[in-house]
DNA sequence: ATAATAAAAGACAATTTTATCTTTTATTAT
DNA sequence: ATAATAAAAGATAAAATTGTCTTTTATTAT
């Protein structure tokens, strides 16, 4: 569905909103060992999502590493979407049509319409926080085994 | 969701599905000018579909071309995504993870599958045959203006 | 101030995907 | 048989994605 980088990006902020917090940074060689991805690929990405969307904060030198403020972590999953400009994914035409909308719909338009607003609903929905604390409770998993 | 590769087959598909019968077959040059996509890499689309999944049938010489028997047209969309191999990724986990399943479900898992399933259900059921008639019946649209 | 730490930034390389162009092979009509 | 037609096959290239490695900058602790 998504490219790798959004797979690393969405994990690793699930990672970095679990065991982050400002009084207690984490750095990307655990971050990406966790989450198992390329180190210094995942730095590059973790940098988008610093710089662009604010959903991440990060400092340099010791103790530094990544952390999210409460606020971010209550963004909807989306946010990170968004952040990697791979949102526009979940709106798009099934067969890859530059002109599909409600006027002028491909085949498949309107029985995926509704597939598709409930997946938008469900990167809406759910908060980053919701996710990582059902990671933490131990029902679900995001590291390899 | 797919790739270009896997739009331009879907839309190929359908485009052949539509126009070409075993007696009016439909050249490449039709076939990439009506769905606006790259002619040589179009042919090599539509060298795969011939060749691994019979999904469509081609001719070479004066009046070749490519068209679909019947029972071909009857296939259900997801052919095409199989033979393109990529229909797994109706499958895949959204946040990327290998080792995402019942057992051990990622924090997208159970609310994602329900949708997916949906998915799987739209491509399962819908046949080639069914959406181009769609298109021959002026509803919908797949050229491009 | 200095050394140590960790992310930021930059350069580069490998891989995959997408695209183009040429030659070959098969088929048809003359 | 020959010429024309159209896909198949092959070679190559461009672009995008993914990945690695090195240097720089910012911060902290000594």
């Amino acid at each position: 569905m998504f490219s790798k980088s959004t797979g690393y990006a969405l994990r690793a902020t699930l990672y970095i909103a679990q065991k982050g917090t400002e009084d207690h940074k984490i750095g990307i060689d655990d971050i990406s060992k966790a989450i198992g991805s390329p180190r210094s690929f995942t730095a590059k990405i973790l940098q988008l999502l610093t710089k662009n969307n604010k959903i991440i904060h990060s400092t340099t030198g010791p103790h530094g590493g990544f952390y999210m403020t409460e606020k971010a972590k209550n963004l909807p999953v989306r946010a990170i979407l968004q952040a990697m400009g791979e949102d526009g994914l979940l709106d798009r035409c099934i067969l890859g049509l530059a002109e599909c909308s409600e006027k002028r719909p491909c085949p498949m338009h309107s029985k995926y319409k509704i597939i598709k607003t409930q997946l938008i609903g469900l990167f809406e929905t759910e908060t980053i926080n919701q996710l990582a604390s059902d990671i933490q409770s131990g029902k679900v998993f995001m590291k390899l085994k």
